[in-house]
DNA sequence: CCTGAAACGCGGAGGGT
DNA sequence: ACCCTCCGCGTTTCAGG
């Protein structure tokens, strides 16, 4: 019993999430300005514990960064669009990187599917959407692009630490 | 002369966003943990100055909040998937709105196009993913869906206060 | 919007369990 | 090995000009 709590501490030490870490994290994911004694009340430890903890998950790279969300449409891009590239070959990725240039663009992922990449991008006008896709199509290799123009949003928010407990029931190698 | 920079400065206060604003902006959503005096030497005004701004621009919701980014991998949700979800009717916002309580899901936007709804979700296993498309199927009204997933992200920030001059210089209503 | 002062919170050192 | 109590220092935040 004792050796297993061993190995499960130096586990976490090392690179493990714990419960606890769990709780900071979803605190700090709705709202980062808290202050660390605000925390502690909520998980149940010391101001300089979740400190620690923090500054531990940070090291680690679980906290990738802590940033301010700003509203797209009060600085003037209120059209957001998802748009979806199909390409002819696979490794376009120095023009595609290039894509990053624009501050339109705020997501740029390869997939799977009938199409090799997904854009989410945020734009002032229409104008400015058909600009950007007129750049996306000056790259070689792009073969056409289908545009999902956003009509409303419900939800938007940066990735949970908290896990569906009937999604995570099964077992599944890492 | 006087009058238009008068004209300026109450448009500002009231609802408007100027450059300096737009920097601190920037600054923020780059990385929130700045103090207030880094920023201040970025923009080229003091730190109360800069204080005072981001008060505003909290108020007005530009700042919607600021949050810390969790690495999805690192919590054990390692897979990004995009979801498209063709439905029958519109109004089925009830049971779309409850797809929320899942943390594995980060965004759902209604759309244009051969979708309705478009969703942004991270789960820790295929056999989650397919839980969750099992409970998306669940709802009322739900024709087929579409699962892009995600091979690697190239890119992935939340939204930028700038605008790519190219695009903006055309004048369009807003 | 800038300068000065007070309160707050952060971040480290040390000891205990 | 982790957590807690105590303390110096920087930052935030409010006053006045």
């Amino acid at each position: 019993m004792e050796k297993t709590e061993t190995i499960r501490s130096s586990a976490r030490a090392s690179r493990g999430i714990d419960a606890l870490d769990r709780r900071i994290l979803g605190a700090l994911s709705r709202d980062a300005t808290q202050s660390y004694a605000t925390i502690s009340e909520q998980v149940g430890l010391s101001a300089p514990a979740v400190h620690e903890r923090v500054k531990r998950l940070r090291a680690s790279g679980a906290i990738k960064a802590t940033v301010a969300q700003i509203d797209g449409a009060q600085v003037g891009k209120p059209i957001l669009a998802f748009i979806h590239v199909d390409t002819i070959g696979w490794g376009k990725t120095r023009e595609i990187m290039a894509l990053e240039e624009f501050p339109e663009v705020e997501e740029i992922h390869s997939t799977t599917g009938n199409t090799c990449l997904i854009m989410k991008v945020r734009v002032a006008s229409p104008h400015a959407l058909e600009g950007l896709l007129s750049k996306i199509y000056d790259i070689e290799g792009v073969r056409g692009t289908s545009t999902y123009l956003t009509l409303s949003t419900v939800l938007e928010r940066s990735a949970q630490a908290d896990v569906t407990a009937d999604l995570e029931s099964v077992s599944y190698p890492r």
